[in-house]
DNA sequence: TGTATAATATTTGCATACAGATTTTTATTT
DNA sequence: AAATAAAAATCTGTATGCAAATATTATACA
């Protein structure tokens, strides 16, 4: 191998730190889906041991980012055909959170949902794809953790977390630069405060409603993305 | 340490064999919820190093089946507050999982539940707690099979292994000998039959109904034994 | 006796060693 | 040249070694 490498000596002992690497990767499509992940080499990449590039693929199969065949292990696929059940679970979950945090949040978790709508606003002007899905992650997030059902809303975090992937392998499969996006996340912004608004005046079934209204934004801006790009999306996502 | 101890040379190199060994455990609460579980002690007790240990725990902090302070691995707690959370997503998933099986099931899907369904009723003169449960989550499992939807199943899939457990921290806490327990039997048997014929004739309305009726008895079961044995099960449930 | 501190033992996280399985390459035969 | 067998190169699963972190015990001192 390379006779050249030097036991490091500076140990990072994070625990956690090549699973969240790995999972990074994945969800910016760095790795590519269906890409097979080789232990070995990965570890090399990475300057780690194979044992926690191991472990992090335990977690990474367990969150459902990448399989398991046999003993390879790959980065998850998402095909064409896994896209309306994925929207029906989006849709289902977060309605179902929505509700439950307009239900039970408390004013501290109110004040948390709070901050990350404005956090989320101000990432607005970089126009950073990858910036703004996690600020946008963050806040439905807050409201999830809102929600008083750990099981709800981490049915709803693993949802959502697919489905921002899902966007970003459309994205980087087409490289479109959308010229609409200014106003969608103008309007991303606006539906963001009318859900606060509804979850802090304890409104469940405008809640409820501004789940649909919101699922069906993001909707129409994912099937506007594979129908202008679908050729290279084909490529990119096992048909 | 152990001297004496030799080499195997006979590896079972299966690769997850301790992992299900572990989960088995906890879910027959052989391991206590709250146990703190250290990886050389176990390993050592289950006669393998502590790597498997380590990959098995990993997955099982995934499952939510244990859980991580710090460095410190625990059996997952069950207190009585996470109850009513529990039965809240039990209830929504089982619905949500009969009304799309009821919708999408495939005639093949149909026959597997059909099987597990006997099975189930196969099981019943055991009266053995473990395996009735077995065999009652395997015929709840095909039904999420049939759902089409992977990401709700897997949500199901997780609330019913956690309702699971918490059925036998209740038995095994109390110790209790149900003497209803025949008629309980038949009569999830019985509902197990309505639920079968409404996924069969794709009667969506019926089958989430019968969700909402199988939910309420699995629920009065629970807070029978929960009612009559508080005093045990407190000593054995954080509260 | 109680508290602070040093010594020691555990325990975890990572690296590495190695056996068996699998795949790839090479050699051999037809 | 194609097919087959043998050899070599991977790759995975497990065991073990070791350093840093943490917990525990022992010891010194007020």
């Amino acid at each position: 191998m390379d006779e050249t490498k030097i036991r490091q000596n500076t140990y990072e002992r994070d625990g956690n730190s090549v699973y969240r690497r790995l999972r990074e990767a994945i969800l910016r499509v760095e790795l590519q889906p269906g890409e097979v992940i080789d232990e070995s080499s990965l570890a090399r990449k990475m300057d780690v041991s194979r044992t926690p590039v191991r472990e992090a693929l335990i977690q990474l199969i367990a969150d459902g980012l990448a399989t398991r065949k046999g003993r390879v292990v790959s980065v998850a696929q998402l095909d064409l055909a896994a896209i309306p059940p994925l929207y029906d679970a989006l849709l289902i979950s977060s309605r179902l959170v929505q509700r439950l945090a307009a239900e039970m949040r408390t004013p501290d978790e109110l004040d948390i949902i709070h901050d990350k709508m404005v956090l989320f606003e101000a990432a607005i002007p970089s126009l950073d794809g990858v910036i703004l899905t996690e600020a946008n992650k963050d806040f439905h997030l807050a409201i999830a953790d809102a929600s008083g059902n750990s099981y709800i809303s981490g049915f709803y975090r693993t949802v959502l977390t697919e489905s921002l992937r899902l966007n970003r392998i459309c994205f980087s499969a087409s490289g479109y630069n959308d010229p609409h996006i200014s106003s969608h996340l103008a309007e991303t912004a606006r539906q963001h405060r009318q859900i606060f608004d509804a979850i802090s005046t304890q409104d469940i079934e405008l809640a409820d409603k501004l789940a649909v209204e919101h699922h069906k934004l993001s909707r129409s801006r994912l099937d506007t993305l594979l129908s202008k790009r679908s050729k290279s999306l084909n490529e990119n996502m096992d048909i």
